[in-house]
RNA sequence: GGUGGAAUGGCCGAGUGGUUGAAGGCGCUGGUCUUGAAAACCAGAAACGGGGAAACUCGUUCGGGGGUUCGAAUCCCUCUUCCACCGCCA
């Protein structure tokens, strides 16, 4: 949610926002219902101060005089009901639309309509050049037995697969070491809620507008699978009043992620690449109100996850994402892309967001300064590793000739010191 | 699932229809005292929104929503959450 206050005094700056997000969102329209809603409330709210005036007056007057004035309040009263009717029925729609209003995108953030046009801004790693017809991760799962699709599918439906033993013990492995490699880093680990309210979905801003893209428990428990833990752990100071001392808050989030994908039918259909269910460690950063924080921490997070699969020696380039594919929140997002070989291509595999104030007000997630002065808090969040589709990149860029897997070797102390995965 | 109890400011907690935005305590800020700190004492301070250049002013807020009333933290309905006990289950 952004400042209205900001938005009175600035109206232009959120039609280019709304402009270089590619939003539909009419700021006029809404200005207008904001003086209405504005109107309406100086009529209540000056019916209610004679209301409460008058209660102040009522107790100290007797007989007569008291049953009067009891009588010319019952009609105030009428007039205020009439007044606050009006007033909710245009602040509910006002309350709805504040709501769609995007964030303004820092200057960094690229032009553009949607992924095409994001700006590669550096590149790492050697594209690998094999000697022989390398495999899919599909083919390499399959004949290594450590990948079962077909029977995923079988019992969950499409986009759901198994990993089987060294699969999943590979997985395991490289999320567990980047657990580890944030704990290094000072980050809290937290292990959260899965299932989350309409609050946590609404106030990181997933909903309302994602409310297709995440899969909903029935009606009588009304509540949501996160697609990412960004979700639990940047709610989980909501309504709190932090201190600053206790600021940067950096956590790491390991979970299951649940994404329902609906409209990519046909998209990126085979193997890991889409899924419906993955684990994802996460980083957030909870910090103060100030970009110039905002942009450290925002720096600190992406070096983070470039350090990590710089590590797992895997070629990857970061994006600045542009204006019509980064979030209603965001001000500013860098995708970093990992190399697949069967794509012959990046995939996007890490999304690093800051957000300044936009979760935070709509969280009422706060701080206390030195000062004494309450601030909204500034949030971030970027993927440090999401799994199984850095498995493409892990099986496919490690595979030998006779169909064999190197193991990264910071990986081969979480699989008992093998140093590769071989047809049993 | 059943029964009972509860939800008040940064925190704890008093308050059962009118001058209560709300006692008291803790914590916080400033001051006195002290070489400094602590203690003690004095003083100050809720949040959010509207109007105003400002001083200031008006409104809202006692878990959420609805109702009764001229007037609700206080009475009624409803939802949510928490606690206790019982039942069931991992």
């Amino acid at each position: 949610m952004i400042d209205l206050k900001d938005l009175r005094e600035n109206p232009d700056r959120y039609k280019a926002a709304v402009a270089k997000k590619r939003v539909n969102f009419d700021i006029d329209a809404f200005l207008k219902l904001d003086e209405e809603v504005r109107l309406l409330k100086n009529e209540t709210e000056t019916l209610r101060a004679a209301q409460n005036a008058a209660s102040k007056e009522i107790p100290k007057l007797q007989g007569d005089e008291k049953q009067a004035k009891i009588a010319e309040m019952k009609q105030v009263a009428d007039k205020l009901k009439a007044s606050s009717d009006k007033l909710v029925v245009s602040e509910e729609e006002w309350k709805r639309l504040r709501l769609f209003i995007p964030s303004i995108p820092l200057d960094a953030v690229p032009e553009g309509k949607d992924d095409s046009e994001n700006v590669e801004i550096r590149k790492w790693g050697e594209i690998p050049s094999f000697s022989f017809t390398p495999k899919s991760h599909i083919e390499l799962g399959n004949d290594l037995d450590i990948v079962d699709i077909e029977r995923g599918v079988k019992i969950a439906g499409s986009r759901n697969y198994f990993l089987k033993g060294d699969g999943a013990l590979l997985q395991h492995a490289v999320l567990n070491y980047t657990r580890d490699f944030l704990i290094e880093r000072g980050f809290t680990l937290l292990d959260p809620p899965h299932i989350v309210n309409y609050e946590a979905m609404e106030g990181t801003s997933y909903f309302p507008g994602g409310e297709e893209q995440a899969y909903k428990l029935d009606e009588r428990d009304n509540k949501y699978l996160i697609g990412t833990s960004e979700v639990s752990l940047t709610s989980y100071h909501m309504d709190e009043i932090l201190d600053a001392s206790e600021l940067p808050k950096k956590y790491i989030g390991y979970s299951p992620c649940y994404r329902r994908e609906a409209g990519t039918y046909g998209k990126d259909t085979a193997g890991l690449y889409r899924i419906h269910q993955f684990y994802k460690v996460e980083q957030v950063v909870i910090c103060k109100n100030d970009p110039a924080e905002s942009a450290k921490h925002h720096a600190e997070i992406l070096k983070n996850a470039e350090d990590l699969i710089q590590s797992l020696n895997i070629p990857y380039r970061v994006v600045d994402v542009c204006g019509g594919d980064i979030g209603m929140g965001q001000v500013y997002k860098n995708d970093i892309e990992s190399w697949m070989p069967s794509r012959d291509s990046y995939g996007e595999t890490h999304s690093c967001s800051t957000f300044h104030d936009f979760q935070a007000r709509r969280l009422n997630l706060r701080y206390r300064d030195t000062d004494g002065n309450l601030h909204i808090c500034h949030t971030l969040n970027n993927t440090c590793i999401a799994s199984p589709r850095i498995l493409i990149s892990l099986l496919e860029l490690n595979q030998n000739e006779d169909g064999s897997v190197n193991i990264p070797e910071p990986l081969q102390s979480y699989m008992g010191g093998r140093t590769r995965i071989s047809k049993s």
